[in-house]
DNA sequence: CTTTCTGCAAAGGCTTTGCAGTCCG
DNA sequence: CGGACTGCAAAGCCTTTGCAGAAAG
């Protein structure tokens, strides 16, 4: 998957604020947990909690994890503000939040990568729009679908019903 | 839910359109196709699976339709043009999408309201984001998470993990 | 008549949950 | 030590699918 943006500087890693997270939340720091937010911080990809779990150490080995630890982590990253998560083909992706700036995505449907975006000019559209209604905005999500340069080149067809 | 938006005008009705459908593709109109699209086509509301099929006739009475045959049908719906869906909090909902325009959607998480807009400057935004890494556009959803107007009124607290 | 459709029930894909033992603080 | 955590297996939720009988053209 694509890295397109420059991280933030931030004064605090991201275990660092997870451990931040746990106390202040009265909850306890554990191997699973320590070796997972690894895992996840140590490449900056998108994924999906099977990814994940394809690429950890297998039942047996040292540093095994569940899949229930690892779905219920997942959700706690997300928690701490350190993941995001948004639905995409039926299935949760997951991404950097934590000193990561905000953007969208470019969704290409034929080689399933996500690239991404910025655009102040979105923030602005989206609070005149969220105005005009009255709302109160606390975030959006905005996917863009089609096919990226590379797969533009080497034209095949074929296309499942697209769940835009 | 809200309907904001006006229809456009259409030289065929949503029903015709679908029998031509069924005849290029060599399919067979059924009593339960033209059932559903009648009550589909009846209220111009988005919904799921399970709201449609709840407010069907239940098993044993007059025009009961399975669940499965709705699944099925609905997945027909959107292959013909007739209706888009997208994903929202873990389900698949639809919308008409024949003879309606274009439009976005604002997600209000306290009364799990959809309310629609148009934007014309959000075509041509994305238009310009996709050019600038060479997508070729098929499509787009933009959601707006927020809280509307009345909710914003009674106000509450509470908030789930968002999957924005 | 032949092919598509339907209803039923079972299976599927992804994620959550109940429980008993384990570990952190 | 007590409460939180983990692994396991089972359950849940929404949706799809295999199959045999029914129906459309």
């Amino acid at each position: 998957m694509s890295t397109s943006l420059e991280p933030l500087r931030t004064s605090l890693s991201p275990q660092e604020r997870f451990q931040e997270y746990l106390h202040a939340k009265g909850l306890r720091q554990t191997e699973q947990r320590k070796f997972l937010i690894d895992e996840v911080f140590d490449q900056h990809e998108h994924f999906d909690a099977e990814e994940l779990i394809d690429r950890l150490p297998s039942r047996g080995q040292t540093n095994y994890v569940s899949s229930a630890t690892v779905y219920r982590t997942l959700r706690e990253f997300v928690d701490a503000g350190l993941l995001k998560s948004f639905q995409l083909e039926g299935r949760t992706v997951y991404e950097h939040d934590y000193g990561y700036p905000q953007h969208d995505h470019l969704y290409c449907t034929r080689c399933q990568e996500l690239f991404e975006f910025t655009s102040d000019e979105l923030l602005q559209l989206r609070d005149r729009m969220a105005a005009e209604q009255g709302f109160r905005v606390t975030g959006h999500r905005l996917i863009i679908h089609g096919v990226c340069r590379d797969c533009g080149k080497n034209r095949r067809k074929k296309r499942k019903q697209d769940l835009v």
